[in-house]
DNA sequence: AATTTACTGTTAAATTTTTAACAGTATTTG
DNA sequence: CAAATACTGTTAAAAATTTAACAGTAAATT
């Protein structure tokens, strides 16, 4: 009877700061109240975005109304650890997401620049890496940019898997050995030239 | 008798990729389903947010229609300049905000971790430092973290103009002394230490 | 131990955002 | 040069998101 309820990607994104708050928050329990005042966010609306978490997990319960109420401080405010649970399993499946990276921002066009494309496509774009410092000044894109020699602490911050290669083809085995080294496990090669990795790496 | 008309958000930062998309286009028109392949955003959508920001545009001039379709191509897509210029001035009223940055990690409440706090309050978190690379891996927010070396290109990139001082009061004249050097002209000192700079800074 | 207070969960209304639809107009084609 | 095409600008409908409202309940207060 009832429709099958999604997360609505707003939610997420708020969930995503939530669940950041609640680390830093040194009480036991945090009323929608207090998020409210530290976000901004009506209360109304974190009581609702909570709710459609819940309405969301039970769901994936099929039924199962074992865990009905069990989480939750019914009347007064939430308890902080519960919380996070609650955000960090409802978005777990979410974040099946692969991160990736694009390695080379010259030739890349305009629709590489833009994380909206590879909506809904399971990947997601967390960084661009040039060893041209300028380019990365200069650029703008809705991902962070850095200089290559940051690669190291992003690809590791941001949990990158895969990159994609677009550098000119005399660089790309150097890119590439630098990414490999920095942990990613693809790469995805768009240059001419012909890899050499690690057998733990494809191509 | 119409109502005043404002731009929604969602649609700024839509124009700001668009911005994006423009500057790296090479021909010299482009069109709303041309602009909709590459960003994954409905047509109509696109149409409709370039509508709203000659609304605010002619608002502005308070009736005035000289200007009345004299920057848009009526049938046959849209001509990359005038798209940006009609970008930029719609946007530059937004832009008006100031950009500033966390110096300093540690003390940080989640209150900073958060942009949302700072809405509507002529100023935008661009980046968060500090000189502990550990702690800039570790923590997420919603503005991007470097570690303090970072701080001279990300500063100029970012266009970031003040920066607020949350280091231990031992860091705070050294910290002080970068972000200076890094081209801040305004420091917001929350530490108890009294800071030196040169003239044209601002405590 | 009754009453008040301070909250949550939930529904429904209000508002915002997106999409569809289509009349109108340059440009291209026959 | 008339018809067809390929768009835009604009309005209205649809969908999504946010807010208000309020019944219900644990905890605090009397």
């Amino acid at each position: 009877m009832n429709s099958i309820i999604a997360i609505p990607e707003v939610t997420k994104k708020r969930m995503l700061t939530l669940q950041n708050l609640l680390k830093s928050w040194s009480q036991e329990k945090i009323t929608s109240m207090q998020i409210s005042e530290i976000t901004g966010w009506n209360n109304s609306l974190i009581r609702h975005d909570l709710w459609l978490l819940r309405k969301f997990q039970s769901q994936l319960l099929e039924g199962n109304t074992v865990f009905e109420n069990e989480t939750f401080g019914v009347s007064n405010g939430y308890y902080k650890n519960d919380l996070l649970n609650t955000i960090t399993l409802a978005l777990g499946f979410k974040s099946s997401e692969i991160n990736i990276c694009i390695a080379g921002l010259n030739r890349l066009g305009a629709a590489l620049l833009d994380e909206g494309t590879t909506e809904g496509s399971g990947f997601k774009i967390k960084a661009g890496f040039d060893s041209n410092v300028n380019r990365v000044e200069i650029l703008r894109s809705s991902f962070p940019l850095y200089p290559a020699t940051e690669m190291s602490w992003v690809i590791k911050k941001e949990n990158i898997r895969l990159a994609i290669l677009t550098v000119a083809a005399k660089d790309a085995q150097a890119m590439c050995d630098r990414l490999v080294k920095a942990g990613v496990t693809g790469i995805v090669n768009m240059t001419n030239s012909v890899l050499r990795v690690p057998e733990n790496v494809k191509i």
